[in-house]
DNA sequence: CAGCATCCCCGCAGATACTG
DNA sequence: CAGTATCTGCGGGGATGCTG
């Protein structure tokens, strides 16, 4: 069993792992997301996201600069403005991320379906 | 700015949320992806992904079985054996998350360079 | 407006030991 | 072998206040 070979994406230490751990965060794909149509400052994000808060969101937009997935730019105004973009490189995130979107649009009743028809077994799952 | 409707996916209270959220975890997408060619064994699944606890294991499990995208069988025998397999609904969250592998195998090189490339600003983001 | 620093709490997740 | 229970720590992440 296991056609998985060493190299695999996902499973052990592999490539894939990091793009994994990259997305799976509460924010990241949601930021990602919300850049998707082009540039926008911090606090649109923050309206256009809603519920993520501001420490939460700059940190996510570090992270994705640090990764090279998105740019920022600061422009010398008062009051301050600070706006944000998809990167040739995190442009190309957008697509998987949108499929998994669909995915939901699809089949998130579903899943909200299975989740009311409570739980198999309430307790004790031993043997 | 911002051409998203209010029932867009990803943004604000969405139905994609609920799947971001779903997969935003360390270990949902991987350990889905290791059941993606059949059946698997926990202990199976614990060596095939490695670093998993058995703890997260059995946590991510659960919460799969529990929205319905994956099954669990326990046969009763000694020592015992208990198998887990993608629903039909779990198998559709394959090809997304191959998505997200094949996005990877493609860009994680340019990723860890920019990481090496180093942050932009050492530091005083301000301005 | 954007961002950093600080405080603080809750919950994730590892380690360990026990049951069926 | 599979799973649960308990303890513990570390860090994620919210709230607030200050700076440029």
């Amino acid at each position: 069993m296991s056609g998985f070979g060493p190299g695999d994406p996902f499973l052990a230490d592999c490539p894939a792992r990091l793009t994994v751990e990259l997305i799976a965060d509460k924010w990241t794909a949601v930021v990602l997301y919300g850049l998707s149509e082009g540039p926008v400052r911090h606090g649109e994000l923050i309206q256009l996201i809603g519920g993520i808060s501001r420490k939460m969101l700059t940190q996510t937009l570090r992270r994705l600069e640090a990764h090279g997935l998105i740019r920022r730019h600061a422009y010398a105004e008062v009051p301050p403005r600070v706006e944000y973009e998809l990167t040739p490189l995190g442009a190309t995130l957008i697509d998987p991320i949108r499929m998994l979107t669909e995915w939901a649009r699809t089949n998130g009743d579903a899943v909200l379906d299975a989740l009311d028809s409570g739980p198999p077994e309430p307790v004790a799952r031993n043997g």
